[in-house]
DNA sequence: AGGCAAGAAATTTGATCAAATTCACGAATG
DNA sequence: CATTCGTGAATTTGATCAAATTTCTTGCCT
């Protein structure tokens, strides 16, 4: 048995796969704000039984990412203005600093693979594709952000992009793939320069530019 | 139907219920890091059945309470130095900010009451009650911090004070209680005096002089 | 007589428990 | 030293109970 490459082969428990495809779902806005999430439809949805589905709600709502009502129920949160705030503060703190850490492990190998995502990120703006967008945007700030061996802030991050996931839902709907976030030119550059402060700073306006975008779609009509 | 107080009288689940006392346990470290937490112990430990301890580990695991090891179990995370440097980076831009935004809606009524905790503080100091200075302690700030009406900031502290109950049985076992931060009595000065800064410098201090305490105890022995 | 509202039955959904299955670890054995 | 087997815990399924929502009925008022 020379081979039992176990990182990846290993099973992967149902409710890690459950869980896993759920948050998908609420990051990535496939989930209307409001709409109420059930054990029930979620057995069925995600082809699961009750105890995985039970815990992968608890996970999420542990994450922020489901909100509980009153009467034992969860659904996907309404993102109003104060919460975007706090999210915003949250992000511009927490991501500029993610980057800044992951700088001292960057790898001329690692940048080319970032290098690579933004491709992608690209591919998808110009196609219009906002799906394909919201992965590969996901992807670069994640490759980036877990070479800061920092699982903690790392984790907090996570949550933070749970959050703002079900908005995500009103700039999809809005339909114009143009003036998307993308300054991820400008953190390659800085990458490969090693500069902290400039990546710092093209980590943040890419967030402020996302903000901004949902802050306007929330002032226009779309909740 | 002038008796349905339903607000408080409302029978708490039992998985509420367990989720709540687990995390007590790990949040005033009375559990050990690296301690294997197990579901069969904890329906015995906690009088509680399968299917609610099992949704408290996976709360209390997503909320970084505690930490998956390779083997479908989890054991409460060791705190090494950096994990120690992120959540002291966290704990010092969101908690000041907390404060800040609390300020805003002190009540004079609301002030006297963290006062009177404030005293039950000093008064376990002053009687070396470590268990009772953590849980006043606890009491104090996030009384304050709840009135900053930032519920996305408040569960990211909550988070954070999670990931470091576990290291405060360290504190607990060099026994001093000399020199425990409480830097209470600037900020309630701040907070009557309106004064936003002031508050802000207070609650960091605090905050820092818990982690120096930390930092000390892990330079020696003491992981 | 028609419409509205309060209340009761029925259905849907969540919470909890108990049993069966799968998996990881360690001891015993070759 | 490698392999097998046993033990105990975690995972998963199914069943049962309790709560909440919906629907339907019934009685009252206009």
């Amino acid at each position: 048995m020379a081979g039992t490459a176990d990182d990846t082969l290993r099973k992967i428990p149902s409710h890690e796969l459950t869980y896993g495809r759920l948050r998908d779902m609420i990051l990535f806005g496939l989930l209307e704000p409001g709409q109420p999430v059930t054990i029930q439809g979620l057995i069925r949805d995600l082809d699961s039984g009750m105890t995985p589905v039970r815990e992968a709600i608890r996970r999420l709502t542990a994450e922020g990412a489901l909100l509980p009502q009153g009467n034992r129920r969860v659904a996907v949160p309404q993102m109003d203005g104060s919460a975007l705030e706090q999210v915003a503060f949250a992000r511009l703190t927490l991501e500029p600093k993610l980057a800044e850490l992951a700088l001292r492990n960057l790898t001329p190998a690692l940048i080319d693979q970032l290098d690579e995502i933004d491709s992608a990120v690209d591919h998808a703006i110009r196609a219009g594709d906002l799906p394909g967008y919201l992965r590969s945007n996901h992807a670069f700030h994640f490759a980036l952000y877990e070479a800061a061996d920092a699982p903690i802030l790392l984790d907090m991050a996570r949550s933070l992009w749970l959050r703002f996931g079900p908005s995500l839902r009103v700039v999809m709907q809005r339909g114009g793939a143009a003036n998307l976030p993308d300054r991820h030119e400008e953190a390659l550059a800085a990458m490969r320069a090693g500069d902290t402060a400039a990546l710092a700073l093209a980590i943040q306006n890419d967030i402020q530019q996302g903000i901004d975008q949902i802050r306007l779609a929330q002032a226009q009509g779309a909740v």
